[in-house]
DNA sequence: GTGAAAGCGCTAACAA
DNA sequence: TTGTTAGCGCTTTCAC
């Protein structure tokens, strides 16, 4: 059997409560007896079993964190950063991957919510409807969407939407096309309403060119509209989406980014690999990742439920070699 | 406060206990008693407390799963697997990326070691002792490395090894040279022996160009080694070193495959993703990931500390566009 | 500053 | 088949 507090008790002589407070630090205790305590727990191997002081804490000291699918190249590194995060903490995480399934989230968080003490939700797929019934029961935390009253950290799309047109405007592009994202995609609809906000004030002409599928096949098959739509420039819906499309337009013959300039979005390491190097509006996933984590411990230590704190990770418009100045007619 | 079983027991007018037995199906209980607590459980929407479970059960319901760098592509699709097939015998994963940093591993398994039934070590890096060290403390099964006594699940080398070997053989390819990776890597060490064996019983001519960062740049450092080196096929330690051999051989204007052939190893999205699209020996990481669960629970179900299992994950050679006939001089 | 005792939610003997 | 009792490892009053 495992060591517990009480063989450690035993042997430094003392109760267990004693040592609970001299592990815990949660009251004055002797410094002498406590390092005496702190040695014998030390010697023996101790290991305090959190399930036990959960039980009455009321605190597993776990975290969850939800995500639809973690082979998709954004997530890993967020994955990585709330995990850091967490256990900086003392806290663990339960990381579950719910396959782009809406219907499992739900079922998912209320199987979870009495092993953890909130859980971080990540591009949630479910309804509104579904959500708000999910945070009441337990602490959530949002990222990559919105929901009214619940804290979130999100990617401001038109701050980072605005410096990908800025920088297409200034190599003197009039005319961009975007190849969108899954039609259902919360994110996909905020970059297009950004874009359509950014473009109009900057007097630049812009043609949805559709939906697609957010892979490199999504991409490839966003060429054809492209190339009619006349644009000069044409922003993917994500890194995987621009890929795509550069492969796409190679195919073609259309040299990128001397007749046509290509953008992604993400800031996966793929786009540094292909050739040419993407441009790309690299969102901080990481950073999102922490900042979740951070949220949520603070509503673990008694934020008020009122308040529905809302972050935004930066972005950084990374320019590589798709993009450069329209051709000259 | 959640509801509790207490509650239940309460609203279905029987004993807790009789609850508890209904909804661990453990004993024999009236069907209609137990149709009752179950409608009841439903209604007040109770769920169980796992870890007060735990605490008398001695089971926790919760896997760890350590792994040196989630943003590494080949383990994402193993921690999907793992997650799964967890879930689905209503066990948890307690994720956990060791930052490639040795001394953490054991620590980590240590502060572990009373929140799991067992743990997953994904290409440990930690030394044999400490490995024996840390399969004391608690149920361990290894991925991609052995260890006496220690149930694992690696990759065929051999056979995976000779299935390219082959592939090259049969093109006519004569002389290969072989990009490795980290002189401290397992895997490493593994593919080389293998190599040697193979080519030596394929009467083909093996060429160490040394050992390079796990990387796109490290291959891209390989390609002077591999010219000088007059091989007319060369083998990458993985995908992203190969990726890294034709980016770096097309900067040179060596033609791929026309003036050399490259082929990687792990199958990665980004195999296909590049181009020329890469083959390579595609190792299931889904696949090693089930059957690392698969064999935990069988451990933890009783299975004797004598035997220690050893399975193998299956690989597939993906042949791309990256291998073709030597040139003919 | 420290110990005794109670109890968190649950399961497993043991009776009935 | 069901209820009673005890206790898993820990923290937390409440005395002292």
């Amino acid at each position: 059997m495992a060591v517990t507090i009480v063989d450690v008790a035993r042997t430094a002589g003392v109760s267990p409560s004693t040592v609970s407070r001299a592990l815990s630090a949660t009251h004055r205790v002797d410094p002498a007896t406590r390092a005496r305590i702190l040695r014998v727990a030390e010697h023996l191997g101790y290991r305090p079993n959190k399930a036990a002081r959960g039980l009455i804490t009321g605190r597993t000291g776990n975290l969850g964190l939800l995500l639809p699918d973690l082979t998709n190249p954004v997530f890993p590194s967020l994955v990585r950063a709330v995990q850091h995060r967490a256990h900086s903490s003392d806290h663990q995480v339960l990381m579950m991957d719910t396959d782009e399934d809406p219907d499992v989230e739900p079922e998912l968080v209320r199987s979870l919510s009495r092993q953890v003490d909130g859980v971080i939700l990540c591009s949630p797929r479910m309804r509104s409807a579904q959500l708000r019934e999910v945070t009441a029961l337990c602490p959530t935390v949002l990222v990559n969407r919105r929901e009214h009253r619940v804290p979130s950290v999100v990617f401001d799309s038109v701050d980072g939407i605005r410096r990908i047109v800025d920088h297409l405007g200034e190599l003197g592009h009039e005319r961009i096309g975007f190849a969108g994202g899954p039609r259902s995609s919360w994110s996909n609809a905020q970059r297009l309403r950004a874009l359509r906000e950014v473009t109009a004030g900057a007097g630049i002409h812009l043609t949805e060119l559709g939906h697609f599928p957010p892979t490199f096949e999504g991409g490839r098959t966003a060429v054809e509209g492209t190339l009619l739509a006349e644009v000069t420039a044409v922003l993917g819906y994500n890194d995987l989406v621009a890929a795509g499309l550069c492969r796409g337009l190679a195919e073609r013959g259309v040299n990128v980014p001397g007749h046509l300039s290509v953008v992604g979005i993400d800031g996966i390491e793929l786009g540094a690999l292909v050739h040419p190097p993407l441009t790309t509006l690299a969102v901080r996933t990481d950073l999102a990742g922490r900042e979740a984590v951070e949220l949520l411990l603070e509503l673990l230590a008694g934020g008020s439920a009122d308040r529905a704190p809302r972050r935004e990770a930066p972005t950084e418009l990374v320019v590589r070699a798709t993009t450069a100045p329209p051709p000259r007619p």
